[in-house]
DNA sequence: GCCAACGTTGGC
DNA sequence: GCCAACGTTGGC
């Protein structure tokens, strides 16, 4: 199968790419959306490609590149009952919650703002630039991949 | 199964 | 900090 193409969300506050880089690798808990869960779970393969989005930044904008590094397990969190991410419901048997890790590649030249990327050719139809679009794991076409990873590399 | 109330996300 | 958009919850 041809390798799938993924944007994940972080606010960097709660884990930047710098951190990734510094981690190498990095365990994709506390997502707690059913759809992206299914992405994680059912979608994301081993060495997929992954946009790193920084959300609720200053700026908003694709910041590096990863890459699956392990597919769907059960997410450790939700059995943790001192974890902010403590799902009550969630029995060992069924896990509830499940995630994927990944791997640091690098971190852009430059980041790519919201705002560029919201004029870029090519990418009008990207989930990312859809009004009222929240989820944090999302699915990239490899067009839109190709066009991004070219925009970093070029300049403009 | 509908839908109002509430909570969360995330750009600005 | 505001608030629009969306997801979830729970009464009926």
């Amino acid at each position: 199968m041809a390798r799938a193409y993924w944007l994940l969300k972080s606010e960097p506050e709660n884990y930047s790419i710098e951190q990734l880089k510094k981690d190498g690798t990095a365990g994709w808990t506390g997502v707690r959306n059913y759809q992206a869960r299914n992405f994680m779970r059912d979608s994301m393969k081993l060495g997929d490609g992954v946009l790193f989005y920084h959300s609720n930044a200053e700026p908003t904008a694709i910041v590096g590149l990863a890459e699956v590094f392990k597919e769907s397990h059960p997410d450790p969190t939700q059995f943790e009952s001192r974890s902010e991410y403590y799902d009550a419901k969630s029995k060992r048997e069924s896990p509830t919650w499940m995630m994927v890790e990944i791997k640091f590649v690098e971190i852009l030249k430059r980041p790519l703002t919201l705002q560029e990327l919201k004029q870029a050719k090519g990418l009008e139809t990207m989930q990312l630039l859809r009004k009222g679009q929240r989820l944090s794991v999302q699915p990239v076409t490899p067009d839109e991949w190709k066009t991004i990873v070219k925009l970093a590399k070029t300049g403009r």
